[in-house]
DNA sequence: AAGCTTTGCGAAAAGCTTTGCGGAAATTTT
DNA sequence: AAAATTTCCGCAAAGCTTTTCGCAAAGCTT
């Protein structure tokens, strides 16, 4: 078995001297002499005697854990977000705990259960797919436990997030679109009751509005994110009897199963159809054609959601900012027409 | 500031018993009477009681934690591994803490020091790219910590680790293009000091002696694990005068580099040259041509990581093990030529 | 030299749980 | 009725740290 870790105990022991001496010596209290104190603090260090975090986080009602609850962890866009949390998270002397809801409600309400009870001083999260109801975040909300969201948000509860402007985004690739003469532009939108979903079609609309485009119902259609249902999406619009000339998918993996479903319906990208979607760069590149596509800036949104987090942490109130943050739009071959 | 879980003692006081006979009563010992033990758990219920983790983690002298280090949480690779780990993790209460060495050997360091000074019961760890040194892990194996290696691993050291057999994946792809006209199969590889490296440049070497081709130093070129070097590696291959007719990089970044960097001179894939990899499959299908591909166990290796981690905690004792997990061959466009 | 302040350190409590041991009351036995 | 069990529960320690309070000795004042 492991040997234990020193402790205060030991070094008083091996010195003679009282428990509260050695504690205090370690931190330079006057009231402990110079020699005693480098006596003290020499053999700490012989010993590498660092604090116990549970004696301390008993002490002071405090974990220095921060729960973090993703969808799903096996992507580029969460990964690089728990990147961006945990940076500043260790700053702060934190880490963080993940936990995944694989998309579903269910798990997610496990989740929040299970890291409140490893007694996490707060949670940063982004809601499943599914959640649709938020009763498990209640008490959270009433004990005035910090719990900040991500990407995706509740909008009728009153919870500090950080997201990216994708009504903007939207609107941007519309007008992309149109200004490269696309004319029939077509959205696969993911759930209606998921934030980004609507604030996305928000901006499609008005991209179509400034184009003075009518908005073709046809256009538009739903999927949840996986990849067969965006496969069958494509397939849905690409047998319009007026097929688009023009997708754009509201994330990656709707992207990139588009893509592969209008090339193997044998169109070409992008001269019979303009494609663009929402996804990181690394990926953007190495299709055939790149890919058009909104960068989101991932890293970015987790640490801004990690100094809300903290910043709700330290301040106690429930400041119930919102935090946007800018897209880019980076055009490349997939939606320029020859 | 947020309220305090109810303790034991809160039980205790609201029903004028003492703190252990709420805490017998909750794991329903005899010595307790039937009705006060239901009176008790009852109020439990109600007040939401779960034993604090940190007390019980100071009595028993363990944190239900695991640290783990990858060298980039930001892949596919490594975050699908942290998912198998984490599913073991969770079956057996415990749950992982990660920390990423970001390739950086000082870095790796580092979490080793901070993830023990957490006191982490253990450490689950991928070695970074630049790690040539272990005496970091020294401390670790004397005081008999459990660790265990994953992917990258230390020859030199007896630690238990779990692999992909590379050597005969790289094998089976040279045997592959073979079998499809190849006379001249190019190899980038990984830096030398890596035991994945060395294991794949085996299984190289070991093909091109089935198929009764001489190895060609030429032909094999190391390269660091970047986008960059990736595509000056695949440059030097194309400016050969006897260029190659195949190519396969040891990882996905540096197939996915290839590829980019070949079509950018002209060549097709694979025509004028078969490409292969070592990736997942969502990219491998993505790409164009459709990349033939290793694929590695991630999700299984991180659960066998696991498993293997407790089978060290509750045996105590240095079991040397080295599980080899069989890899896939699957094969797509990019390696048949027509 | 008697009283006062300062200096230097120790005891103990709090934070929470488990568990061996002891003890009082209730019950059974003789 | 006295003795012996049982039954049921509380005390206290251990695991580790910080911090308030207190105490003794040494130095100081007059």
């Amino acid at each position: 078995m492991s040997k234990r870790h020193t402790s205060l105990k030991d070094l008083a022991t091996e010195l003679g001297v009282s428990i509260s001496t050695v504690s205090r010596a370690l931190k330079n209290h006057p009231d402990i002499s110079p020699e005693l104190t480098r006596k003290i603090q020499q053999l700490a260090n012989e010993r590498h005697y660092t604090p116990n975090p549970l004696a301390m986080g008993l002490l002071r009602q405090q974990t220095k854990m921060i729960g973090v609850i993703v969808p799903d962890i096996n992507t580029h866009f969460y990964s690089s977000i728990i990147s961006g949390i945990e940076k500043v998270a260790k700053e702060h002397g934190y880490f963080i705990v993940i936990s995944s809801s694989n998309e579903s409600m269910q798990k997610e309400i496990e989740s929040v259960d299970n890291l409140l009870n490893s007694r996490v001083e707060g949670l940063i999260v982004c809601l499943s797919q599914e959640t649709d109801e938020f009763s498990h975040f209640h008490k959270l909300i009433e004990n005035e436990i910090p719990l900040v969201f991500f990407d995706r948000v509740c909008e009728d509860l009153s919870v500090p997030a950080v997201l990216a402007n994708g009504e903007e985004a939207t609107q941007m690739i519309t007008r992309h679109f149109y200004e490269n003469g696309c004319r029939r532009i077509a959205y696969i939108s993911g759930p209606g009751h998921l934030n980004i979903s609507r604030n996305r079609k928000i901006g499609y609309l008005k991209g179509l509005e400034e184009c003075h485009i009518d908005f073709d119902p046809q256009l538009l259609v739903n999927c949840n994110l996986s990849i067969e249902e965006a496969r069958l999406a494509t397939q849905q619009l690409l047998q319009l009897p007026n097929p688009p000339d023009a997708i754009f998918g509201m994330n990656d993996t709707i992207a990139f199963a588009a893509m592969i479903e209008i090339k193997k319906q044998g169109f070409k990208i992008p001269d019979d159809i303009s494609l663009a979607g929402f996804t990181d760069e690394f990926h953007s590149i190495v299709v055939d054609p790149p890919l058009t596509s909104v960068s989101h800036p991932t890293f970015e949104m987790g640490k801004a959601a990690a100094e809300l987090f903290f910043e709700l942490l330290v301040k106690g109130e429930n400041i119930s900012k919102r935090i946007v943050l800018p897209i880019d739009l980076v055009v490349r071959q997939s939606s320029i027409k020859n």
